[in-house]
DNA sequence: TTTATTTCTTAATCTAGGTTAAGTGCTCAG
DNA sequence: CTGAGCACTTAACCTAGATTAAGAAATAAA
């Protein structure tokens, strides 16, 4: 409990910009949080939410200890665990269960982020929205529809024909 | 060494095939394996390559220990070291290194992935072939084209195109 | 060498999803 | 209470990439 520190957060807070060295990583007790980054075009694309009980941070820049190119910001009023990433090494160090505690953690990510990409090859922007909606049903009332659109990587125009055309049958 | 076992496998070998429960990892000290599926419609798409002194394996399959929907094949003729589940875990109690040491690959795959999706939400084909080539130029000899298509996303048609469209700058 | 199979190319046609643009409704700061 | 700015919708038009089909090249098999 000395290792960590936890912050609330209003929502619309940006907690980490693109740009910066991601010092932390972030465990959500309440509220929901995303990350995305911005392209050249300025269009944000969504690479993750969190909400209660999952983690998130910039991995490539955490990892790297350079300057990422993700934005990590609050959706919903929130209340969040921060883990700096030298506390963390040395909780790894002190007790061997954690590391492998998050060793299966980020396995389980892997393996989501594996299945999502085969989706967005493999599936059209229906499936991949039908997918969405039975996995993360609560989301879909908490998360403005254009960053949903955005996870599942269509356009907000596009998400909101494929609605209407959802809803006729 | 007593807990792996190494074999010899020539080009075109399904090492594992969908369907079936994955039981090991695979390290790949010679010779090219991928992983892919094969959804409805009869369409493969590739999840990775994996080169000499890469790991392969059906992750979400070797997890669950449920069914998998991935097929590993053998590319070039490969020499590779099998690492059993059980031994994977037995090694991770005895050498805590070793455990540290496959975190810290999986990180590394899983922001590999990451930026992969977000490639496939922001990029064009011919930007995502860019990065493809850069990343990884000697497997453009080795791998046939269209399974190069299939890792990007695309058909094998439009890759033909495409890649006349850029020899012509 | 011949044949069979697979890979690659080219070209015509099609479509999922993007772009542009204009309008509606909501929300929240002043 | 109001007006500025978001979020969402709708519709016309556009395009990257898919599909279909057919032939050419390369590999493998016989």
């Amino acid at each position: 409990l000395s290792k960590i520190e936890t912050k609330h957060f209003k929502a619309k807070t940006v907690i980490l910009n693109a740009g910066e060295v991601c010092t932390h990583s972030y465990f959500v007790n309440s509220g929901l949080l995303r990350s995305f980054n911005i392209n050249d075009n300025i269009v944000e694309h969504v690479l993750s939410f969190a909400c209660e009980g999952w983690w998130i941070g910039d991995m490539h820049s955490l990892l790297s200890q350079k300057p990422g190119n993700l934005f990590i910001e609050v959706v919903e009023d929130a209340e969040v665990v921060l883990l700096s990433k030298e506390n963390q090494e040395q909780l790894y160090k002190e007790i061997p269960k954690l590391e492998r505690f998050f060793r299966i953690l980020i396995e389980n990510s892997l393996v989501a982020y594996q299945e999502r990409l085969m989706d967005n090859l493999s599936l059209t922007a229906e499936e991949r929205f039908d997918k969405f909606y039975k996995r993360y049903p609560t989301l879909i009332q908490k998360v403005p529809q254009k960053q949903i659109a955005s996870y599942i990587g269509v356009t907000p125009e596009f998400f909101s024909k494929m609605k209407a055309r959802i809803l006729k049958k």
